[in-house]
RNA sequence: GAGCCGUUAGCUCAGACGGUAGAGCAAUUGCCUUUUAAGCAAUGGGUCAUUGGUUCGAUCCCAAUACGGCUCACCA
């Protein structure tokens, strides 16, 4: 706290003011004035008063008078103050503001000489006293830790914080509208399960006290969606957070936001297909193009997109043939040779998709569905017709970045019981992420679960990359920071 | 979890063979009736992240810690 401001805050209530008004209604934000009167020679009415409410972001002041600049949510206008056109009362409160505090005027238009627009202040009232100084005026807030442990110091200074969170909420109204459109219903689901499932993620883990149980924060809403499509809620999706007890860097954060949607008749195919429409979609009414500047990468997104199996993109982008990795002694001695760190437990099918991650992922700028993921690192996938040892899988890559995972959903009942077994066998194995056995989830299978796709998709990324931001704390407004004792 | 880098005034940044620090903005006080990074003058403001060590003396060298950034690991 600044001891100057709490003077000045003091002098207020000494005068009978309240330094924190309890109500000033404004009728309409300062927008509706620029509007109005946006060119040059528009005639500014001369007696008619207008009124605007905002903080206070700078002050020029030459004596008797000064000239503020003052923001609302919607734009900024000048205000002219002159002692003369105020009252004593109303004068003594304009010197007790600076910049930082809220106040409301009413006065009349008139333009500069350089043609600016600005209220001539007739009352002068001051809503909300700021006791703390903000930042420079000119360089603005730039030290990273302050701007996202403080973002709200980071809004107030940084004017182009603010456009990225607003592209963000377009963007989700955005999907919202898609998916409602095609006749799907938004749930639900708990964030609190007593198993884990649905990911390959480590949990958070919490305890509720009443039943003394454990429970676990939801690394992922799938199993329940499955059950609501089990239900006849054929088209379902929920947008909201997951948790994930994992790493923190520029691409992830403990708590994230994801968009799952199942759709029942419907094939894996047909996911990617939404997918390209959704993205390029989001791309032109957020950008108004199909093109997307990212980092020093320009990424196109016209349709189609490439959709290369697994073993295509590691011949393309690896220079492997598909006969180097077509048995597990063959892939592990690739594997090998790529320095890869091969775990005892590894099938081939995990060697492989390793395998991938090592020469292909990074590459994969332009977005690209990679497909026909190996069974044994998809536990919730339906394996493929004509090779059991694959899924009918994709996952989405943009920028080198995974964007969407989907695939036909593994609903034969008895399958799922024995891929869920395997799962608690590495688990007993020591592998925390691994998911647990859901009876009730095999139960629901057994009733009958349509054929039916689903997807995930990474919503904070998705948003990294329609507003060209290279770390996922630069689109949420609260990213996870360590405690710190002091303020 | 590992490596590298960083932490100096409210903010943005300088700086010092090791002899306890400076600018601009912000603040305070003057002057100023059309400024817009207003101007001019003066003034106040710092445990140089924290804790130890080396030294006559440390903000500077060394170590540990905290927090942050980047890279790596982890993230099917």
């Amino acid at each position: 706290m600044d001891q100057h401001r709490l003077e000045k805050c003091n002098k207020l209530r000494e005068m009978g003011l309240n330094p924190y008004v309890n109500s000033h209604i404004i009728s309409s934000p300062i927008s509706d004035i620029l509007e109005r009167f946006s060119k040059e020679d528009d005639v500014l009415p001369e007696n008619e008063e207008f009124s605007a409410a905002g903080r206070i972001l700078a002050k020029r002041e030459f004596g008797k008078t000064a000239f503020l600049t003052i923001r609302d949510r919607s734009g900024i206008i000048q205000v002219y103050i002159k002692k003369a056109l105020l009252s004593e009362n109303d004068f003594e409160v304009y010197t007790l503001s600076e910049v930082g505090d809220f106040i409301g005027v009413q006065g009349t238009l008139f333009r500069t000489k350089t043609g600016e627009l600005t209220i001539r202040a007739f009352q002068y009232r001051l809503l909300t006293k700021a006791l703390r100084d903000l930042p420079e005026k000119f360089h603005g807030l730039k030290d990273v830790e302050t701007r996202y442990r403080q973002r709200y110091l980071d809004l107030i200074v940084n004017n182009d914080v603010k456009d990225v969170f607003i592209k963000r909420s377009q963007i989700i109204k955005e999907i919202r509208d898609f998916f409602t459109n095609h006749g799907f219903i938004e749930v639900e689901t708990p964030m609190m399960h007593s198993l884990v499932g649905g990911a390959a993620a480590k949990p958070f883990i919490t305890h509720h006290n009443a039943l003394d149980m454990s429970l676990y924060l939801r690394i992922a809403p799938e199993l329940y969606l499955k059950r609501l499509v089990v239900g006849g809620i054929e088209r379902v999706f929920e947008l909201n957070r997951n948790f994930r007890n994992e790493g923190v860097d520029t691409k992830h954060n403990p708590e994230f936001t994801m968009i799952e949607w199942y759709m029942a008749y419907a094939d894996y195919n047909i996911l990617m297909d939404m997918i390209e429409e959704l993205v390029t979609h989001l791309a032109k009414k957020i950008n108004n193009s199909e093109k997307l500047e990212y980092g020093n990468l320009t990424i196109d997104l016209t349709r189609p997109w490439a959709r290369l199996t697994m073993a295509q993109a590691i011949e393309k982008y690896g220079n492997i043939s598909q006969d180097e990795i077509s048995t597990y002694e063959k892939a592990k001695q690739v594997a090998q040779n790529l320095k890869i760190t091969i775990d005892a437990s590894w099938g081939q099918g995990r060697i492989v998709s390793e395998i991938f991650e090592a020469v292909a992922e990074e590459k994969l700028i332009n977005p690209t569905f990679i497909i026909d993921y190996p069974k044994e690192i998809s536990p919730l996938s339906k394996s493929k017709e004509d090779n059991p040892e694959l899924t009918d899988r994709f996952e989405l890559f943009v920028a080198g970045m995974e964007l969407s995972n989907g695939f036909n959903e593994l609903n034969d009942p008895i399958d799922q019981k024995e891929r869920f077994q395997k799962q608690v066998d590495s688990r007993n194995a020591g592998d925390e992420e691994a998911c647990m056995m859901d009876e009730d989830y095999i139960r629901a299978l057994e009733y009958g679960l349509p054929p039916t796709a689903g997807a995930g998709m990474g919503i904070d990324r998705l948003v990294m990359l329609l507003t060209n931001k290279q770390s996922i704390r630069d689109v949420l407004l609260f990213p996870y920071m360590r405690n710190i004792d002091t303020i």
